[in-house]
DNA sequence: ATGGCCAGTTCACTGACTGAACTAGCGCTG
DNA sequence: CAGCGCTAGTTCAGTCAGTGAACTGGCCAT
């Protein structure tokens, strides 16, 4: 972390945890790992927050073990949650309820579904339909009767990400058109 | 919020969250209205906070409706938590959580229980003696196993912090000593 | 009136965030 | 190999928020 000495209480886990994920943008980083963002100009594009401070937000969790970063073959680097970093799901899962319950009257932006049944998560993240508690990766996200398409950007990065999913799936921006097409 | 405009997508209910409690302190001021601690000064000493950010904290949590300000009799100053506010403990259990889990290896540094039987609450806030999901008000809070009584501060409003206790009972920091005494 | 307590303000300083432009490595294409 | 585009960063000047300490002003008891 940037700062000198942040949170004066050691005793407190709360204190400890924000000294990780506290700073602005971080865990918006965060959610856009779950929905499937690996790439730096993607969470850059997505979020618009500005490169450097990007950078700097990406080594502090890469330093703390919450992504990990990869060079792949063609020399591409890509960030991806670490267990670590999975774990912090619930968090995530508890600011979007409490989002979605005082800011969106027309119901959730996003809903949590199991995807192997299609049943809904509740706040536990207990599948409704099967009953049990559904492995993040299980996990599909789609949009919800809250959902606002005018409120979205339509870059590819956004695109992708309200288009329903598994968590952690990579999105797959099109990059490349294909060739025929004008 | 003080920032002009802040998060920029406006379908994520994570984003409305922390506009609204995910700068700086503000989760710490939280916590701490959990804890009892309600006045201004209590959570400047107990977080060495600066004043002058505290006071911008509590206006915006005040506005926000996280927390209302109530002036006693005497022209004391209150602030309390709201409903809405209080709805915020899924997220400071969550965070707390992951602290606990990835900073505090001996273990939990404050335990959560059911004051009615004692029991050990799980993740989801349900106890395990009684198996009921646990009102709020009576969840008591105290030091775990990972709690380090050399890493608190001894001022008055930590100690009542850290005296087990239920969650938004007001602390009673010794202020007007008895008659008699000294 | 005097002094203490409390809530909140003021102020100079520092440091982080912002946005835009720039650099550097790599693969492709001509 | 030159030139181009894509990606992952870095640099930089300007701005704005956080920091810490001192100060104000209301209220109460002496």
């Amino acid at each position: 972390m940037t700062l000198p000495s942040t949170y004066a209480d050691r005793n407190c886990s709360l204190a400890r945890a924000l000294e990780v994920v506290g700073e602005r943008w971080t865990l918006l980083i965060v959610r856009d790992a779950f929905f499937g963002v690996r790439r730096f100009g993607d969470f850059a594009t997505q979020l618009r927050i500005p490169r450097a401070v990007l950078t700097n937000r990406l080594k502090s969790l890469v330093q703390e073990g919450v992504l990990i970063r990869d060079e792949d073959a063609a020399g591409g680097v890509e960030y991806r949650l670490t267990a670590k970093g999975i774990e912090l799901w619930p968090v995530v899962r508890a600011l979007m309820n409490w989002g979605d319950a005082f800011y969106s009257p027309s119901g959730v932006k996003r809903a949590v579904r199991h995807d192997q049944d299609g049943g809904l998560l509740d706040h536990e993240g207990r599948c409704q339909d099967c009953g049990s508690v559904v492995p993040i990766p299980e996990i599909r996200i789609e949009r919800g009767p809250g959902f606002d398409p005018a409120d979205s950007e339509s870059d590819p990065v956004s695109d992708a990400i309200n288009t329903p999913r598994r968590l952690l799936e990579p999105i797959m921006a099109v990059r490349t058109p294909p060739a025929g097409q004008g």
